[in-house]
DNA sequence: AGTGTATGAATGAACG
DNA sequence: CGTTCATTCATACACT
């Protein structure tokens, strides 16, 4: 195990078993779609038995999904896939397998950005044309600005890798994710543990994505109904809480959320300290993202790491809320309990995106930086001593701004 | 190398937010990029906030993309994406990812093309059909495809998995005559170049799916690298002669045997030498593949001869040049077209075929072996001295015909 | 008008 | 993991 999503594939790979056809294709039209489909074979019958119709995630499926990658599950492991094909079930017929591939494309896509800057590039011949275009070379991929700088995180990169491969080990990992969150001090505060940060074995270091700003998602705003059916995502329990509200919650959350910040939140960490000054608007579009995160607490993602299974088994636990050497740990809310805000954490909002933190004083600093200042959403900065420590607690439910 | 950079990714995706505008209309711009289709979405209905219009190649950049393709080059890998995108954007803009989907498209769809007649229209039938004619777009270039007959060469196909799914056909493969035309003492003339060029490290192996079929599709040309003297068709870096052959084995093996013949090189040799009949001398068409080749040439791509439809089963082999008349001509020169051209070299016609040949005597029997004679558009041979060599150089410009 | 075709774009599924 | 294949969506354009 270990992370061997390798096998994975083969598993599904075709799977001939099939016994119905699950993919959900459910009635829809296919008629004809595929009825010229195996079109080749000359003269051979070939047959296809069938032609497995291909998965076709429904929205909301794809938000759940979305919001599970850019809470930095990049790849996850093979628990995770089942948990999370169990989650979209609700929704459609998916295989674990279309789980696999789903995360394995978005990976692979998100990542191709920036890279490769061979340097030359752009010989035109014909100089007029180069004029005339504006700019120079990488319409496309546009990687520009970020680059890829960002790059891999030292430590916890090699837990990707080795997660895979080296199977020798086997070492269970299970939650303890070695690395981890170094918050603070260093440069990789936060950010870099939000980011990546695999509970397990999955996170990881694919901030590509975050580079790249190929907007997550674009939904149009549609309400999910995520409600639709008791969303009980999980397979067993989850957690009870919050679910009702959502009913109609979609508005409910979001406005709160947004009324007091909208700002974008977006996935990252990085993202998130660069979008503090927008404050304060509102785009549906974003209000819609932050249903999503809403929606990833419940289920255990953190928008952040996290992750690990709140349900069944808890004995994670550990893992999961991890380690922060002092303070904060993401959000989280959900499982076992701290949705619920345990005695001793409790729940912030920075820049859109929840932690969890201990309760008590907050190390802003070590979260995130010598330069980092937090700023309620009243206006107020959070006053720390000089050790970048705030005075007071953070308030559990409030929403802070990174400066 | 080997296989480092070996093909593209996918995922360029549209810019994410490009700010700039990139697709040639107009800069919309907005939102970005959205990718999302909306496919059946239940319910929801969404639209579509942002247009973000499609590319639209221009007929010059449409020709550009075919004759490379064309040349063999079914499967650009990302580097040569670029290099290709760069040498489009002159016409207009385009994005690496514009120029991905483009050999995607096209590739696949040659292929599908292909592929169906094997079985008679019996079932289904989709009335009419098939062979449409070529409004619009650019048929340009004339059908790429190309007999595959001749070609196979020798090893090439080794690299099966061509289409998996699909049955395994049976793969007579012709034991493909190699052939060989070995044209001239030295073989690794113009014409080998022409064939095989593939300055970089540009070629691809993916010939796969030609095999077979009947109608075959583009040749597999593979560039093998020649030495080449002339042609100086980089731009950019590369030495003069490398070859590096890349990272696949295929292409190893390739090059081996084609160094002094080419086996592929028949097959534009033999293109280069049928076409003679169709001397469209001045064929507002020809015109236009003539440019196109010289672009070609420019880039480092081989031009390969236009392609012969024929195939084996094809009742003559002759057919070739095809008609394509009216509409796609036009196109062409428009623009800046042809532009280029070099200062020291010039660029001739031979069979309609666009060599870039030093200024000076042009060494005829080096190029297409001792008893070749050129004929010039007028009818008149051109002389050359007792070694083969002309005695005045060729015309810029001017076409000639191989006898 | 609409309808079909050609083709850019997106993405699930797989191969190596 | 990076690539490549296959499908499908979406849209511009041509046709009777």
């Amino acid at each position: 195990m270990a992370s061997s999503n390798r096998h994975w594939p083969s598993m599904f790979k075709s799977k001939p078993c099939n016994p119905h056809h699950q993919w959900q294709h459910d009635l829809n039209s296919s008629l004809l779609s595929g009825c010229h489909r195996n079109p080749y074979t000359s003269g051979v019958e070939e047959r296809s038995p069938e032609p497995k119709p291909r998965w076709n995630p429904k929205p909301e499926q794809i938000r759940i999904l979305e919001a599970i990658f850019n809470s930095g599950m990049v790849n996850p492991p093979r628990d995770e896939i089942r948990k999370i094909r169990a989650q979209l079930q609700e929704y459609g017929q998916v295989g674990d397998a279309n789980v696999f591939y789903w995360f394995q494309n978005r990976k692979s896509r998100s990542k191709h950005k920036n890279r490769q800057p061979p340097k030359s590039q752009q010989n035109q011949s014909n100089p007029s044309a180069t004029a005339r275009a504006p700019h120079q070379s990488i319409p496309t991929t546009t990687p520009a600005t970020a680059a890829p700088s960002l790059m891999t995180n030292p430590s916890s990169s090699s837990s990707s890798s080795s997660d895979k491969s080296p199977p020798k080990l086997n070492p269970n990992k299970t939650t303890n994710s070695p690395t981890c969150f170094s918050l603070g001090s260093s440069s990789s505060n936060l950010l870099d543990q939000l980011a990546y940060n695999s509970p397990t074995t999955s996170v990881n270091q694919n901030y590509d994505h975050f580079v790249q700003h190929d907007q997550p998602f674009m939904f149009p705003l549609q309400h999910l109904n995520f409600t639709s059916q008791g969303f009980t995502g999980f397979p067993d329990q989850h957690t009870p809480h919050q679910q009702m509200m959502m009913t109609d919650s979609n508005n409910l959350i979001n406005n709160n959320i947004s009324h007091s910040v909208g700002p974008c939140t977006e996935f990252l960490f990085s993202e998130l300290i660069s979008s503090q000054h927008g404050v304060g608007i509102s785009d549906p579009k974003k209000d819609a993202e932050d249903e999503e995160k809403l929606m990833m607490m419940k289920l255990g993602y953190a928008t952040a790491p996290s992750a690990t299974s709140p349900t069944n088994n808890v004995p994670a636990s550990a893992a999961t809320v991890l380690p922060l050497p002092s303070t904060l740990n993401q959000l989280q809310d959900e499982s076992g309990g701290s949705a619920v805000v345990g005695p001793m954490k409790s729940t912030v909002f920075i820049n859109d995106v929840a932690f969890e933190v201990n309760c008590g004083p907050f190390h802003v600093r070590e979260a995130f930086g010598n330069d980092a200042v937090l700023l309620h959403s009243t206006g107020q900065p959070v006053l720390t001593n000089e050790w970048g420590v705030t005075l007071q607690p953070l308030q559990h439910g409030a929403f802070y701004y990174l400066i």
